[in-house]
DNA sequence: AGTCGCCACGAAG
DNA sequence: CTTCGTGGCGACT
C-alpha cells in the first residue's frame, strides 16, 4: 500500500472521532487544511486501515449518511447505518436524526 | 511535464 | 435537481 501524507491527515483526524459521535467530510478536510472535502472522500474510499479507521462515523455536512465502502447506497450504506445505531447514532430517510451528534457542530 | 477524467462533497441557482 | 467550484489522484500522452 502506498499512502500519501495527505491520506494519512485524513485517517489521522478520522480516527480521533469518539463513538457514537460522527463528524462531516468538510469538517475533516477544514481539519487537515484541505479546500474540497471530496479529497478526503477519495481517501476515505481508499482507507487501507478500514477497522482501524472509522470511516462509518463520516457523513456529509447535509446530514446526508454519505457513502461507505466505495457506494453511495446499496447495502454497504445499510451496513454503514447499522455500525452508527449500533453507536446510538440514528439516521432516518437516509439523514442524521440527531445533528448534536457532529463534532464540527461544537461538539 | 502537461492534460484529462474521476471522486464517499459543498455551495449556489 | 442542475451547475459550478475545489483539491487530490490515476491514466494517457
Amino acid at each position: 500500500m502506498v499512502v500519501t501524507e495527505f491520506q494519512k491527515r485524513v485517517y489521522a483526524a478520522v480516527s480521533r472521532i469518539p463513538k457514537g459521535r460522527v463528524a462531516t467530510y468538510k469538517g475533516i478536510a477544514v481539519r487537515i487544511g484541505c479546500g474540497s472535502p471530496r479529497a478526503v472522500g477519495q481517501a476515505l474510499k481508499k482507507n487501507p486501515f478500514a477497522p482501524d479507521v472509522p470511516c462509518h462515523r463520516v457523513i456529509a455536512s447535509d446530514l446526508a449518511i454519505g457513502g461507505f465502502q466505495g457506494r453511495q447506497e446499496g447495502a454497504a450504506i445499510r451496513r454503514k447505518v447499522a455500525l452508527l445505531a449500533a453507536e446510538g447514532v440514528r439516521f432516518s430517510g437516509g439523514r442524521l436524526v440527531e445533528s448534536g451528534r457532529l463534532i464540527d457542530k461544537g461538539g
